[in-house]
DNA sequence: AGAGTTGCTGCAATCGAGTGCAGCATCCGC
DNA sequence: GCGGATGCTGCACTCGATTGCAGCAACTCT
């Protein structure tokens, strides 16, 4: 048995489609009978009728989903973003298309052309390049979107970011609460808008302080792995700048570090401490387990898809951007630096 | 300007709209005329023309799109499986609809539900409990499906598995290879069927050879985390029972062992060895770095979505199921038994 | 030359739901 | 008792693409 369609609702109940479809659809209930409505309705759910979203969309040019795009779900950062996204989409009555960029542009105008044939009423974008003329476009061509994690310059789109500024801050105090006056910074690639805010944050930080703002202890890294990670740490190392402590861009960074520790036998969090940024699951099963900063990731999704649900209900009201507080999670990498 | 329509295309080219669509299709193009095809292909490049989904569903009863059913994106398991499946998905012209049902049967059916009522035109399931009625129900009202990770039980439905058996009989080998007798399980939850599989595979891999095949090795845990595998070891440990190596249920039940460990003080792998199973990421940056069996979780994907493809076009075929290899990684926390 | 093919194209219906407009009955006020 | 408002329902068309069938021209065969 094929499932029922509004025709057999209509007849069931003696009435014209179009009325089963007035009665059905709450905005224009008041437009039939009450009692008519309710035998509708009573009709409808005996016979499991689901509206075929299909003919709906096609009608209302509404498909009731959302693309999502982000550029590798394998990261552990995101997914835990997409189950808040979902989390609000869903009762909503809209579904999420996840598509990975793999932060090819090549590839990610081909997904967003995909997902756009695929008519989403809107886009949840979660890509770190700071450089994205594509999002101009497709802001200039009217197409809905919330940005999330990085805030777009010179486009005026929603977006939700942590206020990594905030969790900076927390780090450095956090390392120079403890003593560290020499902190070193192994900062993320300066292509990217998280890489250059946290970078600008930690130098900020620092004079705030009143710690040693010396240029020679940031470098910075050619991607966010552990192998960049690593490698930005024996520059600094070579480099023989003296320093107790080390904010990293991110866990992943951190993690090269502890390669490095491990590789030249330098204990952690003896002689140097590290604090990460992001917590990741299962860092705390390290050894020593990552004082980090904890962003909150689900959350950040959900308020991204409360963005972008509020600007498809309404395209013209401006954009409203939201910044996340963070939190310090400390936990085995850090401790009071070594009196010499 | 509105995106432009089949009519848009045929009328630039000069012809009726069932003409621009047939030369469209590349299984219907034989019947227009050569010269005509090419015209309306021209053209419809040229209006940068792009078939409208939904409509073209509304008239093939198609979607284009499957539903992709997983407990938890969370879980570092399920993303590359997901990547796996659109990697086969994308270039076929399907979306995946991806839901989390958290392991709960009434989520779980809401979102089938909510899947279906969205035209999927398959599903790609992997849940993990072995009672699965709902399965049932779902391939006897003809819903083209495809498990992963677990084989249905009385259910002829397609499933793709990784080959446990063999991944148990490869992590006890090594473990006896290297001068193990005793050998305990920390076996997961015996309601998932890969629970009952692996603690299966491992009393037969430890008889086959010819080691200590003692009940009182095996311990089963309540569910696939940390503090079950925990308070497994725990209870192994406080049972008196004598062994030198631990086969772990999934590396979640390892890292939980590495918990008992620290907090009982003992070596491992000096004292104790441990092999885990799943190879999640990061495993490598444990000390000491987990030795642990990988499952190919892309190509679980990937081979799933291509049978689920195959039963799409063909749903008469008949169920094929796939059995895919896995590999040991040797890593850090296995070394030769102490000698007493 | 007339009948029958073949090859291509257009007409019109269809999928399932949504919606402007017309029609009809009822009821109100004067 | 009549004009007009009000409330409800049905007709018919629309969204964009697909497809069975009919039509028509050119060509083949006898």
């Amino acid at each position: 048995m094929p499932a029922p369609t509004l025709r057999d609702v209509a007849e069931a109940a003696g009435v014209h489609a179009a009325t089963a479809s007035r009665a059905l659809n709450p905005a224009t209930r008041g437009l039939v009978n009450a009692d008519t409505a309710r035998r509708v309705m009573k009709v409808a759910e005996q016979l499991g009728y689901r509206p075929n979203p299909i003919a709906r969309g096609l009608k209302t040019s509404k498909s009731g989903t959302v693309g999502i795009v982000i550029p590798d779900l394998t990261n552990p950062l995101f997914p835990p973003i997409v189950r808040g996204i979902e989390g609000v989409l869903e009762p909503a009555g809209y579904s999420g298309l996840i598509v990975n960029t793999d932060n090819d542009p090549g590839r990610e105008k081909w997904q967003i052309d995909h997902l756009r044939s695929r008519q989403v009423e809107g886009l949840i974008v979660a890509t770190a390049r700071v450089e994205h003329p594509l999002m101009r476009q497709l802001h200039r061509e009217g197409v809905v979107m919330v940005m999330v994690n990085r805030r777009p310059e010179g486009v005026d789109v929603p977006s939700i970011t942590p206020d990594d500024a905030a969790g900076v801050e927390l780090a450095v105090r956090h390392l120079a609460e403890l003593g560290h006056t020499r902190i070193a910074h192994v900062a993320g690639p300066q292509s990217t808008s998280t890489g250059v805010s946290r970078a600008r944050a930690f130098r900020a930080a620092v004079r705030d302080l009143g710690l040693d703002d010396d240029p020679a202890l940031v470098t910075t890294t050619a991607s966010w792995s552990e192998s960049a990670g690593a490698d930005g740490l024996r520059r600094l190392l070579d480099s023989g700048e003296e320093f107790t402590a080390i904010f990293a861009g991110n866990d992943l960074i951190a993690l090269g570090c502890y390669d490095v520790f491990f590789e030249r036998g330098i204990d952690c969090p003896g002689r140097i401490s590290v604090v990460g940024f992001n917590d990741m699951p299962f860092l705390d099963k390290l050894r020593p387990p990552l004082t980090t900063i904890a962003i909150p990731h689900q959350q950040i999704g959900a308020e991204a898809a409360r963005l972008l649900l509020d600007a498809i209900a309404d395209p013209s009201r401006p954009a409203r951007s939201v910044l996340l507080p963070l939190s310090l999670v400390v936990r085995g990498s850090t401790a009071p630096p070594v009196v010499l």
